[in-house]
DNA sequence: CATTTTATCGACATTATCGTATTAAATAAA
DNA sequence: TTTATTTAATACGATAATGTCGATAAAATG
């Protein structure tokens, strides 16, 4: 393939990273995002997307350093690049015209 | 697996079918989605999709009777099912709940 | 060195995409 | 009125990308 556009998963995902901003690693992504959407997940889950979301060049990555907590390895810590923001941004935008485009009699039915 | 979520692809797929109603086949769904998003695809991609996204009970279909044209076989029409409506709710309504949890910095920096 | 917290690996299922083949219908030709 | 030919569309088979897990390894500190 080629295309390289955002999985539905990738998505809410790096939508989830935005949302926490500073705080963004494996775990928060994972309780975050099940807090939010409903869904359960792995986050071996979480872990294969990030890194697939940073080879694409939608995310950057940084190892944080120690904590105060009990044990623990390092965490790696993501954030949204502006490659990421752009993608999302468009599709969010194609969705929306598609949304927008549905005839009022259907969108009635579907929505009420 | 089990989830059997919407896919990326298959999200915008049923969204055309919704919006082109009683016209909704192969062909007309190929023209309308590149129209609408301006991805380009081969309809045997949308053939495809529209097959799963029956499979998984989001669209029902029949096929369509002689027409007035030159040739060609016959067409076989799609229509969103009650599931296939509620799938399209559900993901615009999560989408839209963690656009909605953006920090407003964020999103300033984001959409502006 | 044991325990805790997190990250990395390897594997498999499902989706996304394409190219090609096949089918069916409508008309033209014989 | 059969048989070709043309045209429109669908079905099939194959491969790449994404989605998901479970198991394993690493770092940090008591």
């Amino acid at each position: 393939m080629k295309r390289t556009f955002l999985g539905e998963f990738e998505e809410i995902v790096l939508l989830t990273v935005a949302i926490l901003g500073e705080e963004a690693y494996g775990v928060t992504v994972t309780q975050e995002l099940e807090k939010k959407t409903g869904r359960t997940v792995g986050f071996s889950s979480i872990h294969t997307t990030l890194q697939r979301l940073e080879e694409k060049g939608f995310l950057s990555s940084r190892m944080g350093g120690a904590t105060t907590e009990r044990g623990g390895r390092r965490k790696r810590f993501f954030a949204v690049t502006a490659a990421g923001q752009k993608a999302l941004r468009e599709v969010k935008q194609v969705r929306e015209e598609l949304w927008a485009a549905l005839p009022s009699q259907t969108l009635q039915l579907m929505v009420g």
